[in-house]
DNA sequence: CCATTATATGCCTTGACAAGTATATGCTCT
DNA sequence: AGAGCATATACTTGTCAAGGCATATAATGG
């Protein structure tokens, strides 16, 4: 399993976070609100409990499931490097004519701000 | 398919978006960088184009690939609300480095100030 | 045209995993 | 102790995706 990235693909194991985030939840609230069958709902908090995404304390005979943060603040580490470049990201389509040329740098040229779907010329299939 | 999730849920689908994210590149160029048989590139680009995450243009007989933002984002919206958790939650820690913005209202703004989690008599075991 | 390079696709096997159902474990109260 | 509730685990089955290999498509230079 390893991974958090395989963790999250997992469409109710991201809704049992989202429901977790504003609280902490016994297995019962979770199997109601989001209405899977138990069975479901305990198999994916041990995933999730084992990949460090919960923690759970026991109160009598539940069991009280809370986030932790850890795993999904490395998911958000990794997207960091995405978010400088789409950021960055303001019309690198045109600029596609630079590729893997020559370090010859060209004159500085302060950002424009060209805006628009300008798509000219476009021999791309992005098919 | 489907979801963003699941496309980055592929080690192999990581690397890749993370070869691209500092210029486009060729499929022989992925192929050689990341070490990886050809089909195995040219299956995994073809989902991560038809997921939205690339797009390539033809370039006389090779194909380049370059990033497309979107999907991306979207994981970084999810992600979103998870950051305001644990941001709450390191509340020390983080309360200076959050304060980045707010210009020059620092009126005294009466927010209220939200409960964090409430941990009672914890016999807890995260087993 | 032919050979070569670059990329895509088809088929097949294998493995992972999620859901369903049934059952086990554990706690509480009377 | 026994009933009842809350949660966990075992076992089975179906689905689906990734990798390996072979081959197809496409553009280039001679």
């Amino acid at each position: 399993m390893e991974s958090a990235f395989e963790i999250i693909a997992e469409p109710n194991r991201r809704a049992i976070l989202t429901l977790l985030v504003s609280s902490q939840r016994s297995v019962g609230e979770i199997e109601r609100q989001l209405r899977m069958p138990q069975p479901t709902v305990s198999k994916h908090l041990r995933v999730l409990r084992e990949a460090g995404f919960v923690e759970s304390t026991v109160d009598a005979q539940r069991r009280l499931y809370r986030l932790k943060p850890e795993p999904l603040q490395e998911v958000d580490a990794w997207l960091a490097r995405f978010r400088r470049f789409w950021s960055a990201h303001l019309d690198a389509l045109e600029r596609h004519l630079g590729r893997m040329d020559q370090p010859a740098s060209t004159k500085r040229n302060a950002r424009k701000r060209r805006r628009g779907p300008n798509r000219k010329r476009d021999k791309g299939e992005t098919k």
